[in-house]
DNA sequence: GGATGTCCCTAACGCGTTAAGGTGTCAAGC
DNA sequence: GCTTGACACCTTAACGCGTTAGGGACATCC
């Protein structure tokens, strides 16, 4: 029996789930197979490329509850929504967010066609066609990258001896951080800032014509 | 002559300029030492660490031109600054962007220093702690994460290839970004949203008290 | 002179990746 | 019907990589 390249991907997701992007390696992910891990590079050109179609797999099921916002005036809604959309698939999968981190688009396609949708959405928000989609990558960088920091933080315990250590601002700053759903606030804190600005900068964009 | 933790900073800073993130090995730094490689385990616990250490080296010279604001309503320019402050330094090495990327901020003490700095300036804007370190940690992942992009973009003949290939928005909108100056023009669209996004949560934060 | 500690070595592990080659399948040509 | 060749799919062997274990040389201090 014939490998090919959905059964690697729902394979190496699986381990994934299991133990982690750090073990999960070509030689692993092809014992796993009955495979040598040269074979692996008959379907993919590298390890990036298969990480790359994991993405694709974890947030493809994000795609339909991404339709465009009926009224346009509702685009602050739909980037919030895509926002916590985007978040909540890749925080579905230990890692997932870092898979996602540096991922080439021209693979990554339910990526590109999350950016592409963010385009439309804020171009039709008042952006023009530039701007709209200096401020969508921006936006979807900040999303990404912002789960990648969440999912690899260190424990807690661990922050507060730092903490103890190097009495500063930051610590005192993150022990008003204690609540268990802080992660959920501060995402959306960020989400909200980068709204509000655009939502700034189009009244300018419109006002200067 | 015995190798001090300086001198390999200092050599494999060097050989990042001459070579890339990519060609820059533990074993090749230690054989321009005359050493091998896991002599370098000595000085630094891992390359992770050396790294760190590289991408302080890099945002030290930042420091200074980082003091406080005077005035405590001139944040938004001292944002501004700091951006293009961070940025210049990290686009003055090849990859050095990807080398802040991901730093320790235990051992990268600059970039602790720097979101430190951030925290007050913030705080003193109006935010609440936990929301100025908030909006610190948004603002310069930002920066960083930005400037990596900008510094790993494909050459712009294979961008056109693929825009052809696949026309869509997204190519519409990267036609219509040709200038030579799109990058500095596109982070600081990027800088004036997250600026104008926190003036306007500041004042909301005010209102609500 | 023995103990301690500093600084480096060799050997080896699993990693991603490449080069070269082998096996099986299947259509084309005699 | 048999052979030839092409192609799909996988192998073994090897490269340099980060990292670890274990040990050796040399200085310093009691």
């Amino acid at each position: 029996m014939a490998i090919d390249k959905d059964l690697v991907v729902r394979t190496a997701l699986r381990m994934l789930d299991r133990e982690g992007l750090e073990r999960l390696s070509l030689r692993r992910i092809a014992a796993e197979l009955d495979v040598k891990a040269p074979a692996l590079y008959w379907h993919f050109e590298s390890k990036r490329a298969l990480l790359d179609h994991m993405a694709d797999a974890v947030l493809t099921p994000a795609l339909p509850d991404l339709e465009d916002p009926g009224d346009a005036a509702r685009w602050p809604d739909w980037l919030a929504h895509t926002a916590d959309l985007i978040r909540s698939r890749l925080l579905a999968h230990p890692d997932g967010a870092q898979l996602a981190l540096g991922a080439d688009l021209t693979r990554a396609t339910a990526l590109l066609r999350i950016v592409e949708r963010t385009v439309e959405v804020l171009h039709h928000a008042g952006f023009g066609l530039a701007d709209a989609s200096r401020a969508a990558a921006s936006f979807l960088w900040f999303v990404v990258g912002r789960t990648v920091e969440e999912q690899t933080l260190p424990d807690p315990a661990s922050m507060r001896r730092q903490a103890r250590a190097n009495p500063s601002i930051l610590s005192r700053a993150m022990a008003e951080r204690t609540a268990p759903d802080d992660q959920d606030v501060s995402f959306r804190f960020g989400v909200r800032i980068m709204v509000a600005g655009m939502r700034a900068l189009i009244e300018e964009e419109r006002a200067v014509g």
